[in-house]
DNA sequence: ATCTTCTTTAGAATTGTTCTAAACTGTTGA
DNA sequence: TCAACAGTTTAGAACAATTCTAAAGAAGAT
């Protein structure tokens, strides 16, 4: 719901590992500031080990991907299933939906509270709902 | 909207592919009578080839990703996006949307009519809307 | 029948992701 | 301070889903 700080210090970055029992390695304190310094972001393990790599920190795909997990696992990360060819990582873990550029494979935030889905029949007997995703798929003009 | 009649004709598959520029095929119409026979279906590509292959029709994957792919072009199918590893196709075109079973991968039809979605923003300048997906994330208990 | 075009298919290739097992690093506490 | 242990990283292999290639086969038109 709010937004957080613009600048996360690296030791703010740090204690978040902390409070996930993941130690703050050089790999995972690198990818945490690529995902939470600056905003919100939606992306995929690729673009980031990309990223990592261009800014001239070695970090492996392998390590990316284990990173990812467990920072979803920690719940400071979500996914988002919106193409069946890459699965994208979602730093905002507040209830929101999404539109998808079909085009550019963009995502673009819509705000939870904007949203609403009325109408919901019961889900089946012996389940119960996880979450209610809304994709808003757009193209050009 | 209104159900298909529960028997379809090898003639009227025929005329389905016809209309779309399709030869009817063996393979085309095994597969269009495994997905369009009894009801509606939400299948995955593998699945499908099992299905046929079971039946004792030879049908190459490389076929079954082929006629899936035209039939969705044609609009007698779409996929449905809800897990990065696997893709599913409906054979109900009609505006529904879906509960997912995360525990089984299973997906459950949600009538058209009967969910809403209100309260979303304009879609970015030079955009329009193609198609609003709700997913209904559910699991066990 | 013949020709043309469309279709099928085996197998290779590609993509995105996960696994394995060995090397390495952070943390702890003697 | 430093060994010892547990957690972490990584190259590369493996895997799963899907697409591509190019050659052989089947359909429709004449
Ligand atoms: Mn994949
Ligand atoms: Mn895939
Ligand atoms: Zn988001
Ligand atoms: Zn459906």
């Amino acid at each position: 719901m709010v937004e957080k700080a613009a600048y996360v210090t690296a030791d703010d970055l740090c204690q978040r590992l902390r409070a996930a029992s993941l130690r703050p390695t050089r790999q995972r304190l690198v990818l945490a500031e690529l995902l939470f310094a600056r905003g919100h972001r939606h992306i995929t393990a690729e673009a980031l080990h990309g990223e990592a790599t261009r800014a001239g920190i070695g970090v492996s795909l392998a390590t990316v991907y284990n990173t990812l997990h467990q920072f979803t696992a920690a719940g400071i990360l979500r996914q988002v299933a919106v193409d069946a060819t890459r699965t994208y990582f979602d730093t905002n873990v507040d209830a929101h939906q999404h539109f998808y550029v079909e085009d550019t494979g963009m995502l673009i935030d819509i705000p939870g509270d904007s949203i609403a889905v009325s109408g919901l029949p019961h889900p089946p007997r012996g389940t119960r709902i996880d979450r209610v995703d809304v994709v808003v798929r757009i193209s050009k003009a």
